[in-house]
DNA sequence: CGCTATCTGATAGCAGGACTATCTAAGATG
DNA sequence: CATCTTAGATAGTCCTGCTATCAGATAGCG
């Protein structure tokens, strides 16, 4: 297909298609002479899989460019790629609020009490500590109450996701399997969360009232 | 204090401070004559939740308007709190992917099994609902397999999360606490998330084998 | 009282990110 | 052959989140 279809198939405007390429997220088309080039199948997919990991996943361009580093290296041992694309989507802590040193120790035993295998150089361990830090700085240090809640449903939710991926495990996309699991999970796991909270506080805060009016204040 | 003690103390720069006043986000100090102005612990605690709501949050300074105007609103029950920070922080869906009427369709299967009492209005039904049918679009339309787990390990979470505001219930930082809990919460789920996968990955790619090398490929 | 540091409020400027517009020369296609 | 589309290149645009500069006024100290 030529450029315009490729446009017209994934709703890309054409002159976002050629940045793509410069910015090497995109191959570029099979040139058929100096001035036409053929796209396929595999250009579409990858389009929408930037767009994907843009829009819904939230990545900048340069993150994504990372992203498909990963997916576009030569096939390793998920545990390699899962770093890679953490490392990615893992922007370094752009801030780091005061009382990190009690933070990454709380994040330390956390990571004891669970037993989680998991080294202190990952970028995932500063940024929760940065997190902890900042409710313990505004005020809200008994959040650490709880991470553990959390933890459960994090194993939990990392348990479905492996034997997800695994059952990709010889297909081709692993790869981009982890990578789209990892981002676009990030996306399922907090809306589901928002219609969690939603139907327990109205469970919680509405229960017998058969009103909308809640329990805990007067509006 | 005068605004450069405030400055020092949060780390936030005079200009910046200044341009939150200017945006709504701060309020302004107290004018002790026509051009010194006083502030106090308010305006740090303040600071400091702006800041971990855009660096941790990653919302915009739009989007802190917003919330915070929440914060700042008489009190109201959780209830209504917690709709109006998830319609403050959840983006309108900058993108509508092919196949959301099919996507609109699961997720309503899945509060359905749930029994989720919550709104098809509620803007997280819309982005869940974009989220799973960019993994359609995609090709990995099969994730739809794990949204169970996520939905319970979602509960749970949010058992927690709500429990933990209600112990807040009687404190003056009710509405806050709703607030941070589900923005900054999600920072820590998300950490969580990723370090669960880390131990998970280890786990089932790695028993064994003694070794740090993996058992899915060769690289 | 004078001096320097600091402040308020206002306006303008800037850097980065993600596109978008325009242009030239050259194929494509009916 | 006339019209449409394309490749590749360069420049421009819009938005965000600050940052710089300035004028006039005050604080506080010796």
């Amino acid at each position: 297909m030529r450029i315009g279809e490729l446009s017209r198939a994934t709703g890309v405007a054409v002159p976002t298609i050629k940045y793509y390429v410069r910015e090497g997220l995109l191959p570029a088309g099979r040139l058929t002479s100096p001035n036409q080039a053929r796209y396929d199948d595999g250009h579409v997919r990858r389009l929408r899989l930037i767009r994907g990991l843009m829009d819904v996943g939230g990545l900048s361009v340069s993150a994504v460019r990372e992203v498909l580093a990963a997916v576009d290296s030569p096939r390793e041992p998920v545990h390699k790629v899962l770093g890679a694309a953490q490392l990615a989507i893992t922007p370094p802590p752009a801030v780091t609020p005061d009382g990190m040193e009690a933070a990454r120790g709380k994040v330390a035993e956390i990571i004891r009490r669970r037993g989680w295998r998991v080294g202190d150089d990952n970028p995932a361990v500063e940024a929760l500590a940065v997190a902890l830090a900042t409710f313990e700085g505004i005020g809200h240090g008994d959040f650490e109450e709880v991470v553990d809640d959390y933890a459960a449903a994090c194993e939990r939710v990392a348990e479905a996701d492996l034997a997800w991926v695994g059952r990709n495990a010889e297909v081709d996309g692993l790869v981009e399997s982890v990578v789209v699991g990892t981002v676009l999970g990030d996306a399922v796991l907090t809306a589901m969360r928002r219609l969690a909270h939603v139907d327990a506080s109205a469970r919680r805060y509405e229960q017998g009232t058969g009103g909308p009016a809640g329990a805990s204040g007067t509006a």
